[in-house]
RNA sequence: GACCCUAUCGUCUAGCGGUUAGGACAUCGGCCUUUCACGCCGGUAACCCGGGUUCGAAUCCCGGUAGGGUCGCCA
């Protein structure tokens, strides 16, 4: 039988990271085993859920490229969706559950109580068999014990979750449930569910959670809890995928970076923990450094200019070409797009705004003769190639008497007002020869005018 | 309160009866260097505790402790 896995997420917001994760579990195995991953909506309590919710949902799945065989298409619950089990919101699927509820009600396993249904749940404690976890036997908690039966539709006539995750998966030939571990415990009832309906439960697979750097829930406003903040926030993709899919499993080496296709390749239920992760923000900046410092040149100016247009209005209007190289010499530099302006920002100013914090107070009357040294020697200069820079550069060191650094540095605070940045002599080969005059000449004034 | 799960450096993890307990992030030194990074070299740092089983336990069993989860007319 081929494998049917799903992720079922409630739309009641952004999409939390641990949802991320397991739709990116769900999605591997499928992919891993050829087999079909399923999207569903459980969009049954009206009064949280928002159609922009569900955007936000398919925006967050698309961008971590985790596709999906059947569901939604849009976020209209009543528009097109993809396979044949449809519908794929719960809100559109009420017909569906009605048989099941009159099913169990005629068979006496379920009965009216305060308007109410509630489903005649066993008192002996249920085994469940799971793929990560292993045998589980779940005995009733003490209140359970006072009263095991639970509501499986509200008095108002809307069935829970319970009831209908279980019944969408019937009908959807669900074969793997792979889900966070806070539904183990729940996984009882569902099991009794299944019973009660003549059916085979599937495979049972309760990943570990995702826990908070200080070991706590991991809570919707904790930093780096909603994927958003890595759509924004100038991550890329590869990045987080290759990040969750180490948080809780491992391919069994110590291999890290891994491409998409080969976690697909090399991914497996058994490499899964049986212990919750903390989330590690750093690790995760780490990482998406290294897959910047490799991404092509388009992934580096289409992350980046987001956040250069941001903070230097009209950077997007450069040429290409130059954007392109500006970054190129940047690259190393940044772990996330959102750092590029810092390092970049020089190179879509017409005139450098200079300040006593940026320039670390080295911009002094002391280097005025090194300043005016290079400037000349620039204005002069042939060609503005990185060679005839270098040389130039050089030219004025050995002029002035001092070591190549007593000049790199001074040139590099006059042309770009920061103390940081990429090879002195590629800037000043890619900002070219009018905007570097300007800008060591308005570095000229800045000493003079007493700063 | 009850029930369930879990336990290796600060963090993510490798280990599946015999290892100098390995790697990565972070951190601390050093090198490289015109800056900041990158890169390279090196250091600090872990088997929760107590009993067993065994010639031998991080690995298997039991107990404790700690952390997490669940017990809704939320999902």
């Amino acid at each position: 039988m081929s494998v049917r896995v799903r992720f079922a997420p409630s739309p009641t917001g952004a999409l939390h990271i641990g949802g991320a994760r397991t739709a990116l579990f769900n999605w591997l195995y499928a992919r891993h085993c050829g087999g079909v991953f399923v999207l569903r909506i459980e969009d049954t309590d009206e009064a949280r859920n928002t159609p922009e919710a569900i955007q936000i949902i398919l925006d967050s799945l698309k961008w971590l490229g985790l596709d999906w065989d059947e569901g939604p298409l849009s976020s209209d619950p009543d528009g097109p969706g993809l396979g044949e089990h449809g519908p794929y919101f719960q809100s559109r699927r009420d017909h569906i559950y009605r048989k099941y509820i009159h099913r169990l009600l005629d068979a006496k396993m379920a009965y009216a109580k305060d308007g109410a249904i509630r489903f005649r749940m066993d008192r002996n404690p249920v085994t469940i068999h799971d793929r990560i976890v292993g045998e589980v036997e779940r005995k009733l908690t003490d209140r359970e014990a006072l009263d095991p039966d639970f509501v499986i539709v509200r008095s108002d006539g809307r069935p829970v979750f319970h009831l209908v995750n279980v019944i969408d998966d019937i009908e959807m030939g669900i074969t793997h449930v792979i889900r966070g571990e806070d539904h183990l415990t729940n996984t009882a009832r569902h099991i009794r569910l299944y019973d009660a309906f003549g059916v085979k439960p599937p495979e049972f697979a309760h990943i570990p959670l995702i826990l908070n750097p200080n070991g706590s829930k991991m809570s919707k406003s904790e930093e780096g809890a909603s994927m958003n903040e890595y759509m924004d926030g100038g991550f890329l993709p590869e990045a987080v995928n290759n990040f969750l899919s180490l948080l809780g499993w491992s391919p069994g080496n110590d291999d890290e970076i891994l491409p998409v296709d080969e976690i697909v390749r090399r991914y497996d239920l058994d490499g899964i923990h049986r212990s919750n992760a903390r989330f590690d923000m750093n690790k995760l900046v780490w990482m998406n450094g290294e897959y910047i410092h490799k991404a092509d040149a388009a992934t580096l100016v289409r992350g980046c200019l987001p956040f250069l247009e941001a903070d230097q209005p009209g950077a997007s209007s450069y040429p290409e070409e130059y954007i392109a190289k500006a970054l190129e010499v940047c690259r190393e530099k940044v772990k996330t797009f959102a750092e590029m302006p810092q390092f970049a920002r020089f190179f879509f100013m017409k005139r450098i705004s200079f300040s006593e914090e940026e320039t670390g107070g080295q911009l002094t009357p002391a280097v005025l003769p090194v300043i005016k040294a290079v400037h000349d020697g620039l204005e002069k200069a042939p060609d503005f190639s990185v060679e005839t820079v270098a040389a130039t550069l050089s030219q004025v060191a050995a002029d002035l008497g001092v070591k190549p650094g007593k000049v790199m540095s001074p040139a590099r605070l006059a042309i770009t007002g920061q103390k940081a940045g990429p090879g002195v002599h590629e800037l000043i080969h890619i900002l070219g020869r009018e905007q570097v005059l300007t800008n060591l000449r308005d570095a000229l004034d800045w000493i003079q005018s007493g700063q």
